[in-house]
RNA sequence: GGUUGCAUAGCUCAACUGGAUAGAGCAGCUGCCUUCUAAGCAGCAGGUUCGGGGUUCGAGUCCCUGUGCAAUCACCA
């Protein structure tokens, strides 16, 4: 609130000074570098023109006239042309009140909106891996940042459980599957079907080989591999309702979903819908009629359908096969109109990875050409690869981090670093589990969140998970230490009231850290308007990180002036609720002691 | 080959959208636990921001160009 009374001010003094209109809200402001006096930093180089001096001339006429106009400012420093600008001691006192005081700090009103936001989307002849693990942390954060930014968020999961993929498992089941059951071999359901989606594709190379060792061309051989076929006639059967495929696959897909839901409960990631391409998979063939009728689309000679997006830089792309069968697109295409009947929203976005950039350039462009208006609020949230050191993950060839194993792996190394630093004295066996559960996942989820979702990222599985530095366990750890304050000073029953006139003289670090706690808001709309993730995770940091600068120099219990001393234990308490909430934006959870 | 994106400390990432001497963490080195939790704090060292041009008061950020890496360009999803 300083911020946008000195921007107002700024404005004013622009007026004043040099008889020029300057919206307010165009009036950057940065937080001054470490190395010089001051708070907040007006940089005044592109209003020289305006103001017609030199860049220390105007800096100073600024501050002068900020000084004098409004009764928070200290002082002002100008260096070269950056005007620093120094805020009283007490404006600081009195900003910590306000927001300490003001329940709904951590939230933005509701605004009207509707957002859908889609994500994980997995395959059902798979167990998850790291790939889907980023995909999953980012779709479920992006809708509580949403969420806490006052849009009404639908999640939805929208599972592919149909397709030649699947049959391959399936086919490799019946083949060699000998009535194996998740019970009889003790996997979990997804992981015994991924068992035999490996042994399809092992079965499918040799046969490759085999043509190839006779002559057949490679390019061929692939297509001619008798196990392809096979699949390929399965998904026949299954579009066709064969009874005995559809039971089966039923089965399978069940023994699936079963291990997802374990996955989803352990990583704590719920959906509002789910939605399966096997119900949706049809869908879209009336919109490629409709666009046909409204020339958007057109027919080739083999009666396959198309549209032509050149003149906005892309292909002509199919959207109808010759046979009249659907592709990915034509689904997509269904699944916009239904996602907006069942949930008309304003904005509907796709955690999707940067790998279908391409195909949703294109799925937007048709949905805008047939003329649906809410097309506009169409978004791709493209995420990058997650990358091994060993290269690229690949499930058919077992180089991947799964899932279930590697969430096994953080609770463990949790588990480990919290015993050898001697933490769990006194605490309940149950109460120790919590806590290894928490800290695995925020490491793991804070890991993969803190880094810009553009961007690809590498996950060394021997060094990338830490629970010192910059990680969550470290912020985790920041919100323990503060629960110990807050509990001591609840004992000794300090009156956390404060008389903002009495408090006095703030160190350095206490200014810094109120600094930080007024910029949580301007975070949280940076991230939304970013559907960034990352952008929470670095002010979480910067805030954990200001705390424990300020807990190791400023002295609280000792501290006698009984309002000083309040005011201490509010700072404390503001920031353990930010961290919190942000974490809780992180979809991590943070613990009273550890 | 066309298109899109990326390239910052030994490693993993930042840099408030064009602002001051490019910042954190890890790894390395040095201090700080009879005082509120040392999963912490303070410090040292580490950089031609891939190369070369340009735009301007000012460029890691914008434009051109070269190099390298990735994705994509299926009647697959």
């Amino acid at each position: 609130m300083l911020e946008q009374k000195l921007q107002e001010a700024i404005s004013k003094a622009f007026a004043s000074l040099y008889d020029y209109q300057l919206n307010s809200d165009q009036i950057g402001l940065h937080p001054t570098r470490k190395e010089f006096e001051g708070s907040y930093t007006f940089v005044v180089f592109p209003y020289l023109k305006v103001a017609k001096g030199k860049p220390e001339e105007v800096g100073a006429q600024i501050g002068e006239w900020l000084k004098e106009n409004l009764d928070f400012i200290k002082a002002f420093n100008v260096v070269k042309g950056f005007l620093n600008l120094e805020v009283t001691d007490q404006s600081w006192t009195k900003e910590l009140h306000t927001i300490a005081v003001d329940e709904s700090y951590i939230k933005l009103p509701a605004n009207g909106q509707k957002v859908m936001v889609e994500f994980s989307s997995p395959n059902t002849n798979k167990p998850l891996h790291l790939g889907h693990l980023r995909n999953n942390f980012l779709g479920d954060s992006a809708s509580r940042i949403l969420a806490a930014n006052g849009y009404d968020v639908k999640k939805v999961n929208l599972v592919n459980d149909r397709g030649v993929h699947i049959c391959k498992s399936m086919l490799a089941y019946q083949k060699m599957g000998n009535g194996e059951t998740p019970e009889s071999s003790g996997l979990k359901g997804d992981h015994l079907i991924g068992k035999y989606y490996v042994k399809f594709d092992q079965l499918y190379k040799e046969e490759i080989n085999t043509l190839v060792h006779q002559g057949l061309d490679p390019e061929k051989a692939k297509k001619e591999a008798p196990s392809i076929k096979e699949a390929q006639e399965m998904l026949q059967k299954w579009e066709n309702g064969d009874k005995e495929t559809v039971e089966l696959w039923e089965t399978m897909n069940n023994w699936v979903y079963e291990g997802f839901d374990k996955t989803y409960e352990t990583m704590g990631i719920h959906f509002d819908t789910m939605y399966k391409e096997s119900n949706t998979y049809l869908l879209g063939k009336e919109l490629v009629e409709e666009g046909l009728k409204k020339g958007v689309f057109f027919k080739k000679e083999n009666g396959s359908v198309w549209v032509d997006l050149t003149d906005e830089g892309m292909d002509e792309k199919l959207v109808l096969r010759a046979d009249g069968t659907a592709v990915y697109m034509t689904q997509d295409m269904g699944t916009c109109d239904m996602k907006h009947q069942d949930f008309p929203f304003d904005k509907s976005v796709f955690v999707v990875g940067n790998e279908q950039d391409y195909h949703f350039k294109v799925l937007f462009a048709i949905m805008k050409k047939i003329g649906r208006t809410y097309a506009e609020g169409l978004y791709h949230l493209s995420y990058g690869m997650v990358d091994l050191p060993t290269g690229k993950m690949k499930s058919r060839e077992g180089t991947v981090v799964d899932a279930d194993d590697l969430l096994q792996e953080m609770f463990d190394t949790a588990e480990r670093h919290t015993k050898e630093l001697g933490k769990i004295e006194g605490m309940e066996p149950s109460e120790a589990q919590e806590l290894y559960r928490m800290l695995g996942l925020g490491a793991l989820k804070y890991f993969l969140l803190k880094v810009d979702p553009k961007k690809r990222m590498l996950f060394n599985p021997q060094e990338s998970i830490e629970f010192q530095g910059h990680t969550g366990p470290f912020v985790q750890y920041t919100h323990a230490r503060i629960s110990a304050i807050l509990r001591r000073a609840k004992s000794l029953e300090v009156d956390t009231s404060f008389d903002t006139e009495k408090v006095g003289d703030l160190s350095k670090r206490e200014v810094d850290l109120i600094y930080k706690i007024t910029e949580y808001k301007k975070a949280l709309q940076e991230a939304a308007k970013e559907l960034s993730p990352a952008i929470i995770a670095q002010y979480v940091y910067d805030l954990a990180k200001e705390y424990n600068g300020f807990y190791q120099e400023v002295p609280i219990f000792n501290e006698e002036n009984k309002d000083k001393l309040g005011f201490r234990i509010a700072l404390s308490s503001v920031t353990a609720k930010l961290i919190k909430e942000s974490m809780s934006l992180l979809g991590i959870e943070v613990p009273e002691r550890m």
